[in-house]
DNA sequence: TCTGGGGTCCTAGGGCGA
DNA sequence: TCTGTCGCCCTAGGACCC
């Protein structure tokens, strides 16, 4: 190994649908798709889904035939199955390396220090089998000297499986100049649309000829941001690996099953977010200052009146109290809510996080203390009865809010009665 | 009839106090 | 007292990610 210290990227392989698949080893080697919430677009596909031309993004209703026709498995997203799927795979990761960083819901970047001597192809190979064995889920594992090539090393084992057993290592200058050519600017980490069509418009078309412009050049175009990614392509150690974190904004955004154009219906909906929120923020111990409200049309359907509006509501004091936080929601709809258009989707967003225990209330408005043990009831409850069937009055308690999940499997590991049985 | 949801970081530009 | 300038903070918007 010519690299003392070197990066692993760890990426689960079509997570969501191979998270299906654990639970229903009758659809190993069948084309399997995951929807987005509402049914609406395609999140994610198996090789086989793959192969037949299901792009990702696809619009469900347009690929309606297609999915009949070859006999694909069509599910609904089931977050509460694919967050467990993701904590037993991280938790596996956690022992080969003291050095985690979970990038995203599949995918974690591991850092080996002091590993100079270990065989690391031998050891991804060892990782990756025991990873499959005890979750089911198959991955994929690149590692190189930065964080950037180890997404491209990454990229390489999945695109060559039968060579690579799923595991690339670049330890090599030859190797990294190889990969470098034959990655496409457009497939690397950080290059974007705009980005890389602006180098093609300079004759950039791979990665290598991106490490070979000036950069200062680089820096003047793309930013810091730009400079960054061309030293680690360069294999100069610059992106570190990132601790784990709290959120610094909290998001829980919907499209509506309907379009609705009445105030009170919004009102429930924008209600149950940010009850939803709220619940988010207690889940990492952080009270939010602000907050905003948005709500909008149906931005495809260009022949209806378009409306697109959002609000900034500073709360009194920072807060996690999905009582308090509704409450200002609905003031803040309130004032941005026009009659007579049909509204397709909405959504708060927590902003200005700070830890629950350094908040600082203000002196004349001091929250309810009894709202603090009503959440903390609140969550046991709906920890405990699963269904989130403890609700504020404000949000509705019938059928007319629900998402339409039409496809939507078992929570095998999170819920006692949809545990697997064996008969 | 149906078109996702949730994040991060960076920069530019304006307000404002020293 | 007025004006210019600098740095800091905040916000909006753009780009990217999965």
């Amino acid at each position: 190994m010519y690299f003392c210290n070197v990066f692993a990227l760890i990426d689960c392989n079509s997570f969501y649908a191979s998270c299906e698949r654990v639970f229903r080893p009758d659809l190993r080697n069948k084309p399997v798709v995951v929807l987005s919430n509402n049914d609406g677009c395609v999140i994610a596909r198996s090789n086989e889904a793959k192969v037949l031309g299901i792009p990702m993004g696809a619009v469900a209703y347009q690929y309606k035939q297609l999915f009949v026709k070859h006999n694909v498995h069509v599910f609904s997203c089931n977050f509460a199955l694919y967050g467990d799927m993701s904590n037993r795979v991280m938790n596996i990761l956690s022992h080969y390396s003291p050095d985690v960083e979970i990038y995203s819901i599949d995918e974690a970047f591991l850092q080996f220090k002091g590993f100079e001597n270990y065989d690391l192809n031998a050891y991804a190979l060892e990782m990756s089998r025991k990873v499959n064995k005890w979750t089911g889920i198959p991955v994929c594992v690149g590692v190189a000297p930065t964080k950037a090539l180890s997404k491209i090393a990454n990229r390489i084992a999945k695109k060559f499986p039968e060579r690579t057993k799923g595991v690339y290592v670049m330890d090599t200058e030859e190797k990294r100049i190889k990969a470098l050519k034959w990655i496409k600017i457009e497939d690397v980490w950080g290059i974007g649309r705009k980005i890389s069509d602006k180098l093609k418009l300079k004759k950039i078309y791979n990665a290598y000829q991106f490490t070979q412009l000036p950069p200062e050049w680089v820096k003047s175009e793309f930013s810091i941001v730009g400079l960054r990614l061309q030293r680690e392509l360069k294999g100069i150690p610059t992106l570190e690996l990132d601790e784990v974190k709290t959120k610094k904004a909290i998001a829980t955004t919907r499209s509506f099953k309907n379009n609705l154009t009445n105030i009170n219906d919004i009102k429930e909906r924008i209600s149950t977010y940010a009850a939803l929120g709220a619940e988010k923020l207690r889940g990492q111990s952080t009270c939010a200052n602000v907050i905003l409200v948005f709500i909008q049309t149906n931005r495809h359907r260009q022949d209806q009146k378009q409306h697109y509006q959002k609000i900034i509501v500073k709360l009194p004091y920072p807060t996690n109290s999905s009582i308090t936080i509704s409450k200002y929601a609905k003031l803040g709809l309130q004032r941005i809510y026009k009659k007579g258009y049909a509204y397709k989707k909405g959504g708060v967003i927590m902003m200005g996080l700070v830890p629950e225990n350094e908040r600082q209330l203000n002196m004349f408005c001091d929250e309810n203390p009894k709202h603090l043990n009503l959440m903390k009831t609140i969550d046991h409850l709906n920890n405990k009865l699963g269904h989130r069937n403890i609700r504020l009055a404000s949000q509705a308690m019938g059928r007319t809010w629900k998402m339409r999940q039409e496809k939507l499997s078992p929570r095998y590991t999170t819920e006692i009665n949809d545990i697997i049985q064996v008969k």
